[in-house]
Parts: structure tokens; C-alpha cells; sequence
DNA sequence: CTTGACCTTCCCATGATGGCAAGCCCCATA
DNA sequence: TATGGGGCTTGCCATCATGGGAAGGTCAAG
């Protein structure tokens, strides 16, 4: 299996199959003669991983943690669960976070006619100092999505 | 005003004043006979109006057209509500992509003991492909805090 | 005049990802 | 057999907002 029909069965692009092994989350396949990067079942399996921990936000250095437990089979669960349970605080943090910009945001907006005069109680909100900065002053988007 | 004390009254921070100028974000201020550069009362405002919008989650470039409607004495308030609710849009669809993730992991947390046995759902979950990439595969922190 | 705090510019790193370009390889079809 | 198209290789650049640090100039207090 070359790196394209991997990264079709696992769902991993091939920049990113390059990348994982570049970091060392995963190790250097065999090669081809021509060099050509070649999958076998197992790391196709290894891949599948990765992407599924990945749509779970697990950042890469959480996901080395699980694939190492994960390949370990005398693993005790507890740690599986450890990084699980820190991961959901962080996640936990993050919509706090995000909720509480909404929140503050929905209120501006309800206040504001939206209408072609110019006094708007949203910039007012923003000229003013006191603008919470939230636990520890939190930025945007800088993805797709998340 | 130089830029330390500009950085301490605004809140923005010395690095990120250079770099909202640099960038086009904030005009570039009188300098000194030095070169050193100099805020006044007004250029604090406005940077306390960034640093406003960035509490809130805005992008630079969302924040560069609030600034500009802030600027602009006949703006139409309709077009800084347009922009807030899009904006409110975003983190939301955000704090579901999140709040999806934090379903998903406190169900396999549930279901796993804990304890010192190698067998857990979690790592079972992770390796079969049905992970549900939810809408648009999203990733994790790669922020202090959001 | 020295010292320490401050300023300047420039470069580098982050995290995970995509894009592009130059060049090599493989297979099928003409 | 030749050719074309698609796939592979490496390498570099960009993202977004932010921080870190180095090398060197400036200023004010002692």
C-alpha cells in the first residue's frame, strides 16, 4: 500500500502521514525500491488511531501518550483514563471560555437595534477598559472549525 | 508614552503593539528623536479597543472592520450587529464541536474501570474507523487556553 | 561615568495543516 | 516502445497570534 491509498483507507491525509513520522508519532515505514513509502494492515490500523483520537481534539503529544498505552498490553486502564479525564477538562476550559465570550457577545447584540443609526452599545462595550479578559485572555478561531 | 507604558495602560503587550502595526492593524506612531515610539491618550484607546475585541474572541481581521465602523462616525450600527453575529455564529459552532467531543469522551470515561486492567473501552473505541470525524474534523488546543 | 531599565530591529518557534514546485516512478494505452 | 497521466519524493512557504531571545542603541538615576 503506498501512502496515498493509506491515507484513503485511514482517513489521514498523506501530508499528514509524512508529518507523523517526520514528529516520530509513528516510526518510518519500509520503502519500496524506488523509495516509495509502503503500509501494511498494521499501520493502516495505527493511522485509524491517530485520525479518531485527533477528531476527539487530542493534541499529538496526548495522542504519542495513548498510542504508547495503547500498544503497551499490560497497560493499566487508570492511565488511559487519566489523559481522558485531563483532556476533558481542557475541552471543558476552552467552552467555558468560548460560552462565556457568547454569552457577553449575545447580550451586546440584544441591545443593539441593528438598525442605520450609529450609536452602538457594542462599541461602546469595546472602547471601555473593563472588557473582561476571561480567565487568561482567550483569542479566536485560527481553524477551520475549532 | 513609550511603547512600555502604552503596553502596561492598554493591556496589549509591547510584542503584539509592534506587530498590530506591522501589520497594518493600528498606524504607525510619532517616534521619538531616538526612534523610539510615542502614544498618546488616543492610541491607547484604540488599543484597549483590540485588546477589547480579542477578550471577546474576534479575529484581527474582524477586529480591523470594528475599528473601522468604530472610526467612522456614520456607520450604520446594522453593520457592527452583522458582524458580532457572525461572529457569535462561529463560537458556537465551536462550543458544539467541543461540547460533541466532551460527550463522547465522558461516555467512554464512564465505561472504563480505572483500575489496573489492561482491557479498556476507550483505547477500543480509538481504534475502530467509525470515530465520527463530526462535521469537519476538528482539532485540539494549540492555544494557551481557547 | 556607570548601571540598569528600556527601546530598537531581526530572527525563530509554536501546532497541525495545506499548498506548491521540481523531479522521479509506474502503468496502461496507443 | 514511447508517451502521458497520475502518484510518489523532498523541500520550502503560509497560516494565526503570540512569545522568546540576541545584538545593539538610549535614557535617567546614582
Amino acid at each position: 500500500m503506498n501512502i496515498g491509498e493509506a491515507a484513503r483507507a485511514s482517513g489521514v491525509s498523506a501530508k499528514m502521514i509524512r508529518y507523523y513520522e517526520e514528529t516520530g508519532l509513528i516510526a518510518p515505514p519500509e520503502r519500496s525500491a524506488a523509495g516509495y513509502r509502503t503500509y501494511g494492515p498494521s499501520e493502516i490500523h495505527t493511522l485509524t488511531f491517530i485520525r479518531s483520537a485527533r477528531n476527539l481534539g487530542f493534541s499529538m503529544e496526548e495522542i504519542a501518550e495513548l498510542l504508547a498505552l495503547w500498544r503497551d498490553r499490560q497497560r493499566p486502564r487508570r492511565e488511559v483514563k487519566r489523559i481522558v479525564e485531563a483532556h476533558i477538562g481542557d475541552l471543558e476550559a476552552r467552552i467555558r471560555a468560548l460560552q462565556d465570550m457568547t454569552d457577553t457577545l449575545r447580550h451586546l447584540a440584544n441591545a443593539c437595534g441593528g438598525d442605520d443609526r450609529p450609536d452602538c452599545p457594542i462599541l461602546k462595550r469595546l472602547e471601555a477598559p473593563g472588557a473582561a479578559p476571561l480567565p487568561d485572555a482567550p483569542p479566536p478561531s485560527r481553524f477551520g472549525a475549532i
